[in-house]
DNA sequence: CGGCGATGTCCTTTATTGTTACCATAAAAC
DNA sequence: GTTTTATGGTAACAATAAAGGACATCGCCG
């Protein structure tokens, strides 16, 4: 490989003379400056990123902590995470950016993520896929490290969202349009910053069409377990007054509630109508194409890479990043098959 | 951050000390290795990765390159290849490797693939997903970073493919079987090796089960457009002798060509049978569930991680590892509801 | 049994990796 | 004579490699 030394024992010149030229210090000869690009592009010079991180403390690479929760649901969740990340890459990739997957265990080394971090000295970590219960993913937002989340709030970090209240205040008013009047939501993981917004904007769109807000019909379940919400599905069908139209919490799971309910002998969405959540490509692909809500997947990714680099460089002049901040990304609703008029 | 520097200082050692009782050398004293490793455990050291590296010159990072064709099919190929990359990372990360995305062009600084992973360092480079027909990754084959490839064949570099004959073979057998006599396959993008062994493949089937090859039911497409399968399938269902049986190139593209041909009347498989290649997790979910191929990504990810650190770790004593060598991974025949009996 | 070199253990010193930061310095300009 | 402009020298950065030094132990011979 050839390096700065080479260019400046070619050039006639000193290697922090190279170094500055490249760098585009102002106190360089213009033609000096001239000479060595010239030469360093014909020479096919590229710069070691390692020594460069060694002597500027900056990388130029994010982490990124991207793991699908092992047994259930294992590339179920993919769709939507990976244009997240798809998006997050591409925004990196134009400031400059370069991407490390963060992992523990890493060559049975037993690093913690945070460790890993520090042994790749990435400027900043992204948090797009993670279970985030588990200590290590706590550890590492407890850091000092520039931190951005999807789906998760927490008091150290920025947080990238979609307007779920939206999203669930759309698909209520939609299905209240249609002349439905018992509608069931099975929601995902409890006790999560995205299923809170979704209950709260579950029950303020019943509240702002005059529909009461009934306990039975709020269930509980996960998000891409399709099983789980074909199971809550069924035991909704079971109800004396059973819904007319039933929320899921995501469009796998939307999925899996519309196979149980026909193989049940249920007609969708005539004698029952089907809500999805995410609008991943597949959704539209499908038959029937699923009613849901499609997150702005595009937009998220790109602003959470912006956030974070916006945090890196700002760097420690606390003054004008707050410690913590939250966006919520607006949704758009998708007509489907799966919604149809309520027949009751 | 903690160094080696600061465990020697509190430790009344050398840094060299330090490094070699970490490094696990064997001309250190027992007792001092000892102290030594405990107190780095205490201070929570972590070796610097940069450092490390720029004396060793190995980074344990492995280049990637995976970025999906613009425009057409974006967001459809993804469980295919993600489903391999997960597996490649899987066992990078058992390995003690990490992974850098390669891109071009990052930060507007027009880099090229090759440039990009000098600029990084990579130990090796796996390609993944991309397009082989691109003079950059022409580029980055060429050059003597150690070098994996999925789905394409290089004189210099080691390949993964699946047994893609003998799943066309698999196909025709069970279409055959099921009385089908005349049997089309819409191919994927044409001149690559896996169109070339699909190809033959089908023609040894319909060879080994007594079939003539006609040319008109052999009929060109690309991977993963499913609007252009679609097309292809109906036109094939305007021959004066329409198949009675169409493969197609993928999962999706069968989708597609399924979608179309029941809007035009068609009942599947009753009129007509269709069958996919891939067997992502999708097919099977899908009403009606596809009969496929799974391609065992698995293994594909997984094996291709492990040559390409055995190419880098044998290094350049070229003796023991080939320039180029080709592995063919066994597929699995997958029984869906697309296939029927043939009614003719 | 004492002296000498050989060997081995344990650790330090110094050099090196490619780059940038900082300071010094020489020549030219004012 | 002071400032500006252009360049060079050197020391980091954190780690490893290579070489070498201090000291103890051992064997052998006189």
């Amino acid at each position: 490989m050839v390096t700065i030394k080479d260019i400046a024992a070619k050039c006639g010149v000193s290697v922090s003379t190279v170094s500055k030229a490249l760098n585009g210090y102002s106190d360089v000869g213009k033609d000096t400056v001239e000479r060595i690009r010239s030469l360093a592009h014909e020479m096919g010079y590229q710069p070691n990123g390692q020594a460069r991180a060694l002597k500027t403390n900056r990388t130029y690479n994010l982490g990124l902590l991207y793991y699908i929760k092992y047994g259930l649901g294992t590339g179920m969740s993919q769709a939507y995470f990976s244009e997240i990340l798809n998006a997050f890459r591409a925004k990196a990739e134009s400031y400059g950016y370069d991407i490390t997957f963060i992992s523990k265990n890493i060559g049975s080394s037993n690093r913690s993520f945070l460790e890993h971090c520090h042994y790749r000295c990435v400027d900043g970590i992204a948090i797009i896929c993670a279970q985030f219960e588990d200590e290590e993913v706590q550890e590492l937002l407890r850091s000092d490290l520039p931190c951005v989340t999807i789906d998760y709030v927490h008091p150290r970090a920025s947080a990238i969202l979609s307007n779920n209240q939206q999203g669930m205040r759309l698909l209520v008013a939609r299905a209240y349009q249609l002349g439905h009047r018992r509608i069931a939501f099975i929601h995902g993981t409890p006790h999560t910053p995205v299923t809170n917004e979704r209950i709260r904007g579950y029950r303020e769109g019943l509240q702002s069409v005059g529909l009461p807000f009934a306990q039975e019909y709020l269930i509980q379940a996960d998000f891409n377990d399709m099983d789980l919400c074909a199971q809550k599905a069924q035991q909704l069908m079971r109800l004396s007054q059973p819904p007319t139209c039933i929320l899921c919490p995501d469009d796998y799971s939307a999925m899996g509630a519309l196979r149980r309910l026909r193989q049940l002998g249920y007609s969708v969405p005539e004698s029952v109508s089907i809500c999805g959540f995410d609008g991943i490509t597949l959704s539209q692909i499908v038959s029937p194409t699923l009613t849901t809500i499609r997150q702005d997947t595009q937009t998220m990714g790109a602003l959470c890479a912006e956030r974070l680099i916006k945090r890196i460089e700002l760097g420690n002049q606390q003054k004008s990043m707050p410690l913590s901040d939250r966006m919520h990304i607006p949704v758009q609703f998708l007509e489907g098959e799966t919604l149809g008029k309520c027949r009751l």
